[in-house]
DNA sequence: GCCGTTTTCGGCCCGACTGTTTTCAGTCG
């Protein structure tokens, strides 16, 4: 059973205990608990298989063994029983908007109403309005809730590359106004991850209002909601919602804070206050024992007041950060500026766009010191192939072109597949005469998470292959990841010494920040690519540096911070030659 | 139901908004 099902099993069983009443500590209990589980670097059920469930924060003995159970027999019991109380319809219902638990069982006990149908009827003929309670405005937002089509209730998500250009624009626009004094994007944007709902911007300003109609008058706005003293609500041509919040100087640090989130963050930081007598909130920091309320004009100050070193964004997820610093053992994460080259790009000799002396120079633009080439190999398809002739003559126009080249390298690489039974799609004669290997999965995503494992393991064990790329062959919004054993292929890529790509691709980010911390933390080589596929695409290596951040990685764990005589050392053929 | 630099028992984040209330419960982020 995967992670998202186990997961799925908790939440459930979550609802089911809050339309029963219980204590609203369990039930958030098994929220955590379920949050842990869909988290999980790891899969939940070999954890469990080796007794190691209680390792995961927010699962205690009695969780542990209900997911043990669960994992056995298919079910647990405790929500089974619960099942029989409430009718499944039921659970569906409290995930409209606006209607929670309490709400949806008050209907189902005083008129029997446990499915979307029965409560649409009973709202249009304006019977709900005799449950104690509620009233004709209830009526009306249920059947509000109810007319959104399934379509638009599920992914309002949109990929970072998206929407992060469109809040830096307007962060700009912003700045550029005379009417701006400080302007910075918040929310999950700024914590740089895969995927996002909307746009937070906060601002401090000599003219608020001036400010959010700046906002709402961009020609890239189409609708404004409310333009006012305290900000602007408006959408985008594009659909996407942007919420400019203008605040006064001396809070500016508290708001920024509350508004990057993540609200997991935000929750442990808030529970760790409280033991310290502190009370944090949007507004300030509220300390009991001088009953008084400190505002904070910068962030620094929010976590100073704390006796928190400070934690950068992409380390606000609630996972170990706080911890890490109170022990004041944050990492120092990596940068753009730490990155000497880039290994993974494509040229028109497969399906790029520009042709390997254009890459080369767009590369040495960005200060890079090589750059690999790596085109797609033999049985790639789509006519997008290197037949293994071509590329060894793209080998030798390599070594031409570098005696051109001063400093700046180009590598002689490969992106070869990997073949459904782990062999490589090129003969060894030819892979030794490459300066870099990337081998990936392109194919037969269809295995059993067994086959694929060891799929992955066998290209592994090649002395030829320098790193795996993309990892999972996830497409964000688009395909879920195949199934895989990620920490066996994470001891695999120890044993043979075998590196692991982050794509930057932002459509992949392919180590996820949570494989990358798992496979980094055990000591695996990192590397940081951009599948480029273009010149102008070398920058989307941003969202590769980006999932390395949110998995605390610092520049000695990535290999593509090294000058490249060192970089040659890490290769498994240097290495067995010495 | 979990968890421990005040605790193995007694705590468990903070505030806004809404709709129904006449002082607040439910829901949301």
């Amino acid at each position: 059973m995967r992670n998202a099902e186990i997961a799925a099993a908790l939440d459930e069983l979550a609802d089911l205990n809050e339309l029963d009443q219980a204590v609203v500590y369990r039930v958030v209990a098994y929220r955590q608990a379920a949050r842990a589980v869909r988290e999980s670097p790891a899969a939940v059920e070999q954890m469990a298989a080796q007794g190691r469930l209680t390792e995961l924060r927010g699962i205690g003995k009695t969780i542990a063994e209900k997911i043990e159970t669960l994992l056995e027999t298919g079910e647990i019991p405790a929500a089974v029983k619960l099942k029989k109380k409430f009718p499944p319809a039921l659970v569906e219902l409290t995930r409209l908007p606006g209607l929670g638990p309490k709400t949806a069982r008050k209907i189902y006990e005083e008129l029997g109403i446990s499915s979307a149908k029965d409560l649409r009827r009973a709202a249009k003929e304006e019977r709900l309005r005799s449950v104690p309670g509620l009233g004709p405005k209830v009526e009306e937002n249920i059947l509000a809730a109810l007319a959104v089509p399934a379509a638009k209730k599920g992914s309002s998500r949109r990929l970072l590359s998206h929407v992060l250009p469109i809040a830096e624009e307007i962060a700009a626009a912003l700045r550029a106004h005379p009417a701006a004094n400080e302007v910075e994007i918040a929310g999950s944007v700024r914590r740089m991850t895969d995927t996002c709902k909307d746009i937070d911007i906060i601002a401090t300003a000599n003219d608020p209002r001036a400010l959010s109609e700046a906002l709402a008058t961009l020609p890239l706005v189409q609708d404004a909601a409310t333009v006012g003293d305290a900000g602007a609500r408006v959408v985008t041509n594009n659909g996407i919602a942007v919420d400019l919040r203008v605040v006064s100087p001396e809070q500016f640090g508290n708001v920024l804070q509350h508004l990057t989130g993540s609200k997991q963050h935000n929750v442990q930081l808030r529970e760790y206050a409280v033991k310290r007598g502190l009370h944090v909130s949007e507004y300030g920091v509220e300390d009991d024992r001088a009953g008084r309320k400190h505002t904070c004009s910068s962030e620094h100050e929010v976590y100073d007041l704390l006796g928190l070193d400070y934690i950068e964004p992409e380390l606000r997820e609630g996972r170990g950060e706080l911890e890490a610093s109170i022990a004041h053992r944050l990492p120092t994460l990596i940068e753009e500026s730490d990155l000497r080259g880039d290994l993974h790009c494509h040229t028109t000799a497969s399906d790029g766009r520009n042709s390997m002396e254009q890459m080369a120079e767009a590369a040495r633009k960005r200060g890079y010191s090589y750059l690999a080439v790596t085109d797609h190999s033999a049985s790639f398809g789509f006519g997008n192939d290197v037949q293994a002739d071509e590329l060894l003559r793209q080998v030798e126009r390599v070594r031409e072109l570098n005696r051109g080249f001063g400093r700046f390298k180009l590598l002689a690489g490969s992106e070869v597949s990997i073949l459904p039974d782990g062999s490589l799609d090129y003969p060894d004669s030819v892979l030794s005469e490459l300066d870099w290997v990337n081998a990936s999965v392109h194919s037969s995503f269809r295995m059993s998470e067994k086959a694929m494992t060891e799929r992955i393991l066998a290209a592994m064990e090649s002395p030829y292959v320098d790193a795996i790329g993309h990892l999972t062959g996830r497409l964000l919004l688009k395909r879920d990841p195949y199934p895989l054993d990620v920490e066996r292929v994470v001891e695999g890529a120890l044993e043979t010494g075998t590196m692991l790509e982050i794509n930057g691709n932002p459509d992949r980010r392919d180590l996820s920040d949570t494989h990358a911390r798992l496979a980094a933390a055990a000591g695996v080589e990192i590397v940081i690519n951009s599948d480029a596929h273009g010149t102008d695409t070398l920058r989307l290596i941003r969202f590769g540096l980006a999932t390395a951040r949110r998995a605390w990685i610092e520049p000695s764990q990535v290999a593509n911070t090294l000058p490249l005589v060192r970089l040659r050392r890490l290769r498994k053929q240097s290495r067995a030659a010495r």
